[in-house]
This record gives C-alpha cells, sequence and structure tokens, in this order.
RNA sequence: GCUGUAUGCUACUCUAUCGCUCCGUACUCGAUACGGGGAGGAAAGUCCGGACAAUACAGAGCGCCGCACCCAGAUAAUCUCUGGGUCAUUCCUGACGGAAUGCAAGACAGUGCCACAGAGAAUAACCGCCCCCGACUGGUCGGGGGUAAGGGUGAAAACGUGCGGUAAGAGCGCACGGUUCCGCUAUGGAAACAUACGGGGCGGGUAAACCUUGCGGAUUGUAAGCCCAUGUAAACCGGCGGCUGAGGCCGGCUCGGUCGACUUCCUCGCCUCGGCGGGGAGACGCCGGAGGGUUGGGUGCUACAGGUGUGGAGCGAUCUACAUCGCAGAUAAAUGAUAGAGACUCCCGCGAGGGAGGACAGGAUCCGGCUUACAGGUGUACAGCCUAU
RNA sequence: UGGCCCAUCGUCUAAUGGCAGGACUACAGAUUUUGGUUCUGUGUAUGUUGGUUCGAAUCCAGCUGGGCCAA
C-alpha cells in the first residue's frame, strides 16, 4: 500500500513538472484526508469507472421522481440522497436530451465533456460527502442550443457542485 | 495555366500526462499492476437483396405483393453491377455525329375516366347541305330520311392534299404522301429491332386507373430465438366438450393432410348378468374471468460471401493461386481532455515572422448494393477561357 | 435497433386527377361616447426536387421535417 501511494506522487510529480498550472488544487488532499471511504486506498481519485456511474435501475426512476434540482446557463444537476448499493459516496449519471441535440455525435461530445469535467471535480466532493457520512444519487443534464467548449462546461460543473455542497452540507 | 462539371481514391500526423472500455497475463485476488485491441466512407436514410433464427420437417390452388427493352456475363442474391446493342425524349451541331435521361410489355381482351369549352370526347346529326311528303300558298313551316365536305372550341375532333364521283356527300374510287399501326413476305441480326417492297387498316388519349400477359415472392424479424434466475401455481372461479374423435397445427383463405389427451368413482333404471342408458363428482382438453411474478444475467455476438500484399485470367464487373494478418463488441451505452511539435489551407507582412482554421458525421446481429451529406488533398475524363509554339 | 405512418392558410380541418373551400385568428371599415358583441370586406396555404399526364394537393420516385409501436 505505501509503494501504492508513493507511485501515485510520482506520477504527480510527473504531472507537476509538465503542466504546473494545473496541479494545485486536487493533487494533495487525496493523501491527507480523514477514512470513511478511504481516500489512502483510491489509488487514482480522479478516475471514473463503472461502479461510480449510476446505470440502470430503479434509482434512475426514482431520481427523477424524487429528486431535486440546482441549475445555471442550461447544465441541470439533478440529486437524490440515498443508500447505494456501493460504497463510494456518489453515482453519477449524464445525459443530453435528443431534443436539443439531433445528431449523435453532438451528443456523444456532450456527454464525454460532462463526464470529464465531473471527474476533475469529484474529488473533493467525494471528501466532503465521506465527512458528513452521506451518499448521493446524481444526473448531470445539458440543454443548451449549440455545442459548449469545454472550458465553459468545465466551469459551469464545478460551480454546480459548490452549490450542491452549500445545500447538502449545512 | 486557370475555372467549372462528373467520377475514383484519401479523410492530418507525432509526443507527453490524466482518464474510458474489452481481452490476456501475473500475483499480495484488489478500489491492483503490466501488455495488447478499440468507429465510417458514408457507421446515416432504411430504399432493395441476402445470411441467420422462429413459425411443423411445408404440398396444391386462390388471393395478396413486387418486377418489366434485348443478349451475354458477374454474384450467395437482387429492382444490383459489368460489357455490348435497340428504341424514345431532351440538348448541342450547318451536317456527319455526340451527350444526358428513361418503372422502356400490352390501349384490336374487357371495364372505367377525359373538367371547362364545344354540335360532338367515342354506338358523333346541334347548325348546315341534299332528297321525298304534307300544309298554307310563292318561300316559309311541319314531318320522314340521306350526309362527317364546312361550323368560333379544345391537350386531343375520327389519316393529309388533289382529282374523279354524287341529289348532297363520304378512302366510295384513283394518284401522291403520312403512319411513334397490324399481321404476312423478303433481307440483315443471336435478340430487342432495322431496312425494303407489296397487301390490309388508320375508331383519339390514359395502364406512375382497374386490368391483361410473362416472371418472381411463405410470414415475421437479433427487442428473432435459446438458457438461467426470480415469483407463485400441476393453484382459484365460471362455461363447453368427448376415441362414432374434444381440440391443436398446416403461415391470409380453401383443398388435401398431420398430431391427437383423460377414460376413474358414486348412484338410479333395464334386461339376455354383463352390458346399455340417465344423473352427479373426479381427471383431461379448450375458452373466458380474476389474480400474481419478472423489467435481471448469460447466449445469440462477431473468423468471415474477412482484410492486406504479390502474381495470373478477363475489355470489365469479378474470379483465382500463394503469402501474410487477427482487426470494436458497448448496454443510461466505451474512442475523451490538457499541453507541445510538425505538415496543409487562408489572412496580414518587402522579409523575418505573426494570427486563424480542420468537412460530413458515431457502431448496436452481420454482409452486398442503392440514395443522401461532405472542408481540404489527389488522379482521370470532358467543357470554356488565356498564353506559347 | 427493427417495424409502421403522416405532412394543406397563424391554428383546426375539407377537396371522384379539373378555379384549393370552411371555421377560428389577424388586419381594415361600419355600428358604439369608448370597449365588447354584431355586420361587411381584405390578407394568408398544398414541406421540397424531379417524373407520368392535356392538366397533379391527389399518381410515382428521391430528399426534408415530424409522429407512433415493441421484451
Amino acid at each position: 500500500m505505501e509503494e501504492k501511494s508513493l507511485h501515485a506522487e510520482g506520477q504527480g510529480a510527473a504531472r507537476s513538472s509538465l503542466s504546473p498550472a494545473k496541479q494545485g488544487s486536487s493533487n494533495k488532499p487525496a493523501t491527507a484526508s480523514p477514512v470513511p471511504y478511504d481516500a489512502t486506498r483510491h489509488s487514482a481519485p480522479r478516475s471514473l469507472g463503472k461502479e461510480e456511474r449510476l446505470s440502470r435501475d430503479i434509482l434512475l426512476d426514482k431520481l427523477f421522481s424524487e429528486g431535486k434540482s440546482v441549475s445555471q446557463n442550461g447544465f441541470t444537476l439533478v440529486y437524490l440522497e440515498c443508500a447505494l448499493p456501493t460504497f463510494y459516496p456518489a453515482q453519477a449519471a449524464f445525459s443530453v436530451p435528443k431534443k436539443h441535440f439531433k445528431h449523435a455525435t453532438d451528443r456523444n461530445r456532450i456527454k464525454r465533456l460532462l463526464r470529464e469535467s465531473y471527474r476533475h471535480e469529484k474529488p473533493e466532493l467525494y471528501v466532503k460527502l465521506a465527512a458528513a457520512n452521506k451518499q448521493l444519487a446524481l444526473m448531470l443534464i445539458c440543454k443548451g442550443k449549440e455545442v459548449p467548449a469545454h472550458a465553459i462546461v468545465q466551469k459551469n460543473v464545478s460551480e454546480l457542485i459548490v452549490k450542491l455542497l452549500s445545500r447538502i452540507i449545512k
């Protein structure tokens, strides 16, 4: 386990040498966090595997019928506090309605951008949720008219998560 | 050389970091590590054709649906493709000729329809012309017939012109001509068809109206289908039925076929004492009602009409020999983000250099074709303009 | 993914292959002190590109846009 953390630090170091602008916020806290979901064991904190995504389940129906939402600039974040069949503090799903974007290419691209942004903003959310001992089901929806740039998506998603945290944890 | 049109090929490349997904290997079996694979020419539209699967292992007729120039070839197959030809229409050209397009059979089998206009739109007599009869009476009216030469229309008017002929007329006859008509004849051709002469017609159009002829087609689709799990339930209520055949199936109908369950108990009557008949219950089958469970997992699923290279056959579509490669398999659905470098195009600049841009578009069972979208690059053909010889 | 269907004024709908009609709406005028009601008039459409036909909203083909169904 020590080897793992060392390895992760080594990767971080390599990254920081290449792109010094990116690294500041999200690199360090993963190694030095408190325990409930064990962040020290989570060797790649910015990954987003199958377990961390919300897939075909009754939870999705529940999320739509009972969930609450935060939105801004055409981005909507639907959330519901409930028990999840996993030890991760949150599961997320991403959606782009066919009504707004006709071509499959555009929908795929936006979903990828949403997923990428969520992936970068995730560790902080995990740590705070774990500290409050809560689990969340999430759904990110984009309802624009044109395909947005990555920077815009990133900004909106991070602000949405901040809003969400301020509502959940008082 | 530039521009345009058509068409074939191609569909930016590399490095680093952080991620996604599938497969393999390893172990400390995990929230792991390492290695390898990871969208297209149209993946699109779903317009055709197949493979594969189920409906019974699938026959005949009818119905329904589709297709339609000819010959040869290619293919698993086609309304596809290739080669050659025929015909029609349009365009170009002074002409020879060339190009493009074409669901290109049949209107002498039958039925329907053809607005408006027009006498009439398919067994043409409304006006007109001619003959006969009658009336009043001296040119009119009425009746009967003949006649498609003339009549403002229309997309289309019953082959055209001339002569003869006649009461008036008429392909009624003759001459010349037309025919995107027909069958016969001759020649050429493998055929579609072309040409020629003679004969016969010439009563229109519409089959992308019904239809006829010929040819072809079973239907439904991977959410097909198979397996596992879950649930209760070989459960409950009602009706009907019977081996002298209930009922199911044969794809939409019929024929003709095919499969075919349970058969036990109680009671009453009759007699030839073992059967027959009636009633009830059970079992079986079918129909209906009420009620319940699952919205999971596996398989189908990607190795084949497979890709690449070289050679051979062929005008070509394509076929073939050898070598070599393993090349997506997700399921709220994987290919992304960031940074840098290099090509390419455009703009600014004398220059050094600086700035901007990357089309159409994302697998969902798989192939072959068609159609549609497409920045840039590149090959070929054709057309126009300019320059030089 | 597979299968099926539709498209007519701004909206809802008609139209055997033969002048695209009606209702509501909009605009203008009249009535009214003003508004409403009522009356009169006007405007506006066959999704698109070709073909068949003398003639196409209708028949045929290709595009475009929209809708429905499924274990």
